[in-house]
DNA sequence: TGTACATCAGTGAACGCGCGTTCACTGATGTAC
DNA sequence: TGTACATCAGTGAACGCGCGTTCACTGATGTAC
């Protein structure tokens, strides 16, 4: 599929409508309406409504899983692995994550919602397709985890992870509504990397404690 | 309304499907099918869709926010609140989410799951109905979470807190994928409490770090 | 250079379907006199 | 004790509506000879 104006379009709706509404809640003709092409576009570039989530997806987690990968590979070729630091390796996650979207120019934190979305909506294709796509990169930053954690056992340092996730998609889901209260009653409006760089030690002690 | 055997059904039918399949993904037809009433019965009894999920919440929420509540009130008159441990105050929390399950003999993960999605579905009246119905005992929390922190800035606390909220929603939504992925992979197939209780030190250390 | 055909992005209107809600109704139970 | 009426839980069928998808079609562009 090229990437015409139509798709491009019909993407960039889809994701910050999605993000706002939920999957379901959303509906084509919501979507086409806000991009301003016709109804059956959808199904003529995507095939389905299904095929459009995982395309939204795709359009951001190809290239961050790219940049992800390398920069493992970077880490492994010089062996820094055995000195390895917890907290080094969370904010590794974390530059790339903004490094992605600095390069999309795309709201990082409509996407994060999206990632947040994606494990609590029941979307079923949608986790069997990222399982298929992206597991490859997920493992491989799993063992970097499990080689600056050595005095977890797996199961222990499986839990954590999933604390962690809960973290991470929690904030990043519900962060503009947080970032307001958090100007109503603290006067301060701290950005979606602010945030991220502040859950880095938190997550850090915890997975270290 | 009178708990009448048909208003239980239908509360103990929606209650598992919206957990399993979410709100918008569960149709009324769904419910009554599989409680064994009529369709017309959930707008007979609960006026609409949307109040019987707000009922769903209160049916757990209101005896939990009772008996934290209570405790809340129990350890201010200790006057304890100064010689506070912040793990015990998580503790606290845990313990009387425990005391609520084995009270009303409900799946306690069912219910946090609900809890996860109704932050991340687009449910805007549910959210409305919870801060207005139990902000009380949430801001009592609150202080208490405060007074044992006092290293932290309010906006810090702020923001610690919504990571710890997304953890302990996050896990729980997703709490019976991650018991069987536990179970397949390392042969442990903990139980709710056992997770909620390893998941207190790795909050309290992000807390204290 | 001109003509015939193929390809492909995009369109407009309609399809059948499942949804939440409504409404006139039933039948059992309680109450007044 | 008996009758008339009110209340209320529950029912069956239908309502209109918005949904995702389909299909025959258009019009522009490229290709073969």
């Amino acid at each position: 599929m090229a990437q015409s104006k139509t798709v491009v379009r019909i993407l960039d709706a889809a994701e910050q409508l999605f993000a706002e509404k939920g999957f379901s809640e959303t509906s084509l003709r919501t979507i086409t309406g806000q991009a301003g092409v016709n109804l059956a576009a959808v199904n003529y570039h995507f095939g389905s409504k299904k095929a459009l989530i995982q395309a939204v997806f795709a359009r951001f987690l190809d290239p961050f899983c790219a940049l992800l990968d390398a920069e493992l590979e970077r880490v492994e070729q010089q062996g820094s692995l055995d000195s390895a630091n917890v907290e080094e390796h969370l904010k590794l996650l974390v530059d790339t994550l903004l490094r992605v979207e600095s390069r999309s120019e795309n709201d990082l934190s409509v996407f994060m919602r999206l990632l947040g979305l994606a494990f609590s909506q029941s979307q079923g294709h949608l986790r069997r397709y990222m399982r298929e796509t992206y597991s490859g990169v997920f493992n491989r930053y799993m063992r970097l985890l499990t080689a600056s954690t050595p005095n977890l056992t797996p199961a222990e340092l499986y839990w954590r992870v999933n604390f962690m996730l809960g973290s991470l998609a929690f904030t990043m889901s519900g962060f503009s509504a947080m970032q307001a209260i958090s100007e109503r009653d603290y006067n301060e409006k701290p950005s979606v990397a602010t945030i991220l760089y502040r859950m880095v030690p938190f997550l850090a002690s915890g997975l270290r404690h």
